[in-house]
DNA sequence: GTGAAAGCGCTAACAC
DNA sequence: GTGTTAGCGCTTTCAC
């Protein structure tokens, strides 16, 4: 293994008998090359296998062809969606990114940032889920374009969804269908997305006349048993809660298994909405009334919009703002409270 | 944005008063400087905010630092616990890894190997699915060393688990429990995974004495509903099956919906083993009795043995087959079957 | 159309 | 200890 030597750009020059040039122009299509040479050099092409080197090419023409995505939680399904999104669009530019997995930790994002720097990426696409990140992305942004996603920072271009907008549909699901002692659990960070679902949660109670008992927030540092801590508080302590709103589909679960683990009844006991509709959502039983977010899209977007950036260049342009819709599709893990 | 440039090691020299050999030394620690000479130089580098650009020395020293990782389905919660620890291992020596996924799909594969060798990564691990593929990894190791995981390929670098063993255990489990008639769940591919894991099928049968129906190995492509179609044609043309071992927990979750679906209970109308102990397999109702495998360290070893062999370089050394075991979780969809 | 040559930002002899 | 210099493999003027 890894004992054969690359052939060069010169190897097939001389054995094409033309010059470097020429052959860097049949590579790239860059110029127009007599057919008879363009054959010559195509055939030495195969005959010595030849792979062009990108990491030249890269330091010559100052473009890596490689971006850095950060995202959160690598295992959560909500990311590989967008991933697969984000993949679609930059493949057919050859691109490649480096996928970095935070763990919604700053000190990883921060290190992961550093290193995509050196690599020189070309772009970034980042779901931060710490506002203190706002740092990493301002000195990041004055080298390389960077958008991000579910996350809006100041002059940042990014695509988000209306956050407030689905918790407000979800909470007012669970009103409509009689809950009056909602809580909500959420990651205990500070950012836009929990910001905003935060907010929405709240101006469903309003909205209904509801009065809001901002101890039904409930808030958990993100880890494995996150979840079920906080379910196991509320059952403990807070028997007037019929439902639960929460923060994501992962969190969701967690609530279930520590509602079950009870012996209590999904939706008759407790009624669950998530945020995602990640495939856990319809693996659960009961399934999982959900919001739903279009996480390919996004990805879509996302990638398509830091494309666009890195061909443009130097140039200055207004941070643009892309509000995809989110829906919230109604399951098994909710019902009418019983009066 | 992508405004200001990145300042380079002749403008730390200068602002040092320093040549630039002295500051890749300061840099790379790779040879005694003076403490005056270095405290300037990495005030100068502090004061230019200089990121040393990873792509020039690359090509300066033939190390991208950066790997290629190939999965199969990035989505499948298997793989991104082996990525963790993966890149546990590799983040310690400052690398990246580029990962694909290739959706079973052998044509994607050969398109991101390719890409991979021209961006000159130091070398790939694979979970080739497709035994076809090898023709690519006998290419691809000509240039880089590649480890193989989950799928052993001749004369290739590779860590496993016990395929036939834990196949065996599953379906010895369920006859112990006085199934008879037990269908096998896989995807329609030729790969080593696949093929051991049907070994183990049709061994524990032969050791039981029981009769082994070739009919009850129910082959599936890849797709969202591969594994619902073939339990419903089980449902359907096969009402004396009572137990289905699943090739993975995917297909297993898969099995039951269609079950579920049609108001049968798991596991009193049939029993259903996974493999893999993914997350879903906790998650999902009654929650599934199935094969772990020690993924975490299965990306550990793979990822220390491509090290490794990237720091031995040339050397033609003896493939390595490292073989991690795995076990037998049993919770509760599984149960006796009733006389 | 085509080739010569400079340059991308770094590392690693080599000389002092 | 430190500086000079020749690459690494490519792209891209600039002549012809």
């Amino acid at each position: 293994m890894n004992s054969v030597k690359h052939p060069t750009i010169y190897d097939i020059a001389s054995e094409a008998n033309v010059s470097i040039s020429t052959v860097s122009r049949v590579l790239n299509n860059s110029a127009v090359v007599s057919e008879k040479k363009k054959a010559k050099i195509e055939e030495a092409i195969q005959k010595l296998n030849y792979v062009p080197n990108v990491i030249a090419r890269s330091l010559a023409n100052k473009l890596s062809h490689t971006i850095g995505l950060i995202v959160s939680d690598l295992s959560n399904p909500f990311f590989t969606d967008v991933i697969d999104g984000i993949e679609h669009v930059i493949s057919k530019e050859e691109y490649f990114a480096f996928n970095c997995d935070t763990r919604y930790d700053l000190a990883r994002e921060k290190k992961y940032i550093g290193r995509m720097l050196q690599k020189r990426v070309d772009g970034i696409i980042t779901f931060s889920t710490n506002d203190d990140a706002y740092e990493l992305i301002k000195d990041a942004k004055q080298l390389v374009p960077v958008v991000s996603v579910q996350s809006q920072f100041r002059d940042t271009d990014s695509v988000n969804t209306y956050d407030a907008k689905g918790a407000y549909m979800a909470v007012e699901h669970l009103i409509k269908l009689g809950h009056k002692k909602i809580a909500f659990i959420v990651f205990d960070y500070d950012n836009l997305t929990i910001e905003s679902r935060t907010n929405g949660f709240m101006l469903a109670h309003e909205k209904y006349g509801l009065p809001l008992n901002k101890k039904y927030i409930f808030k958990t540092k993100f880890g494995a048993d996150a979840g079920s801590n906080v379910t196991n508080e509320i059952l403990d302590n807070h028997p007037e809660i019929t439902a639960i709103f929460a923060y994501n589909d992962k969190l969701a679960v967690a609530s279930y298994t520590a509602i079950q683990a009870r012996g209590l009844n999904i939706p008759d006991d407790m009624s669950i909405v998530g945020y995602d509709d990640t495939v856990s959502a319809s693996i659960v039983n009961p399934k999982l009334t959900t919001v739903s977010q279009p996480r390919y899209e996004m990805g879509v977007k996302a990638a398509e919009l830091l494309m666009k950036r890195i061909r443009e260049k130097d140039e200055k342009a207004e941070p643009e703002l892309i509000l995809l819709k989110e829906k919230l599709v109604v399951r098994e893990s909710t019902r009418a409270l019983k009066r």
